[in-house]
DNA sequence: CTAAAGCTTGGTCTATGCTCCAAGGTCAAG
DNA sequence: CTTGACCTTGGAGCATAGACCAAGCTTTAG
């Protein structure tokens, strides 16, 4: 099949299938006699690997390690499970993270009926403004304890 | 206090302040009368709510849009929710999809014992290359089914 | 006084993941 | 045989989220 056919079957636009090749996401294709790419079934699941890899918030980087792996099968199959394991954790890590700072939210908006612009004390003594209400600021505080691992 | 003090307390970059309060996500800092940035406590609590909220997986774009109605907490309450009910729901997606796609990554690598390279029949006869083993053409079936939808 | 440290603006540069364009070869239909 | 669709390569451009740099003030320390 040539590009634009395997573009139309992954609905992924030609451009970014040259783009892949280029970065090794998707093995190199025979050519025909007038230089054009034929891919094959091979190359249509490779790409849906890519795909749902990228969906589940892997890098392409990340991907291209991983595509020979999971395409051969043999060896590796522990550091994919590693992978795996790692950005399930990252991921119930943020569910954790997002549920706490939901609840914080509920919390603060319930305690908060009209809000004020009043400014706030400075660090350092020039009082320019002051806190603009304890709700809010417990919400930011633990959202800040909570969310804050760069 | 002055740009460097922000920086230090929020272990975020000048080069960073700037740019957020560019990208309308810090308030304007009163400036001295040397044209030096004079910020508050609220900038620091603006900074933690961004890094905080990007740390969620929001983009700085949609932290833009949501910072005005946190900050003064009336209003858009429910927007806040709303948009923090559908990310949590796409991360429970994500979730729900990396979990499947880890069941099938097991049982395809224990139903493969040693992997061929052995070519697929192409799509449209001219046959270059054959599928590489029905274990691993089910996982990325599934991979494809649960993860791919762009 | 002078040097170092800090601040200002404005501009360029990076990485990621594409997207678009130009110039030209190839192929199928009328 | 010409038109249009399709293919090739190479290179430029875009959005995001900053990092880095230069020229030129200001402030602080010795």
């Amino acid at each position: 099949m040539n590009i634009s056919a395997l573009a139309k079957t992954t609905t992924v636009t030609t451009d970014t299938l040259r783009y892949y090749e280029k970065q090794g996401l998707l093995p190199a294709p025979t050519r025909q006699d007038n230089g054009y790419r034929s891919y094959t079934l091979v190359h249509v699941e490779a790409i849906r690997f890519v795909r749902g890899a990228q969906s589940l918030g892997f890098s392409l980087a990340e991907i291209r390690v991983m595509l020979p792996q999971f395409a051969q099968g043999q060896m590796g199959r522990t550091d994919i499970e590693n992978q795996l394991q790692t950005k399930i954790a990252q991921i119930d890590a943020h569910i954790k993270q997002l549920l706490t700072l939901k609840k914080e939210l509920k919390a603060t908006f319930a305690s908060l009926r009209c809000a004020s612009d009043r400014p706030v004390s400075t660090a350092h003594g020039t009082a320019v403004d002051s806190g603009s209400g304890a709700g809010v600021a417990r919400a930011r505080k633990s959202f800040a304890k909570t969310a804050i691992q760069p």
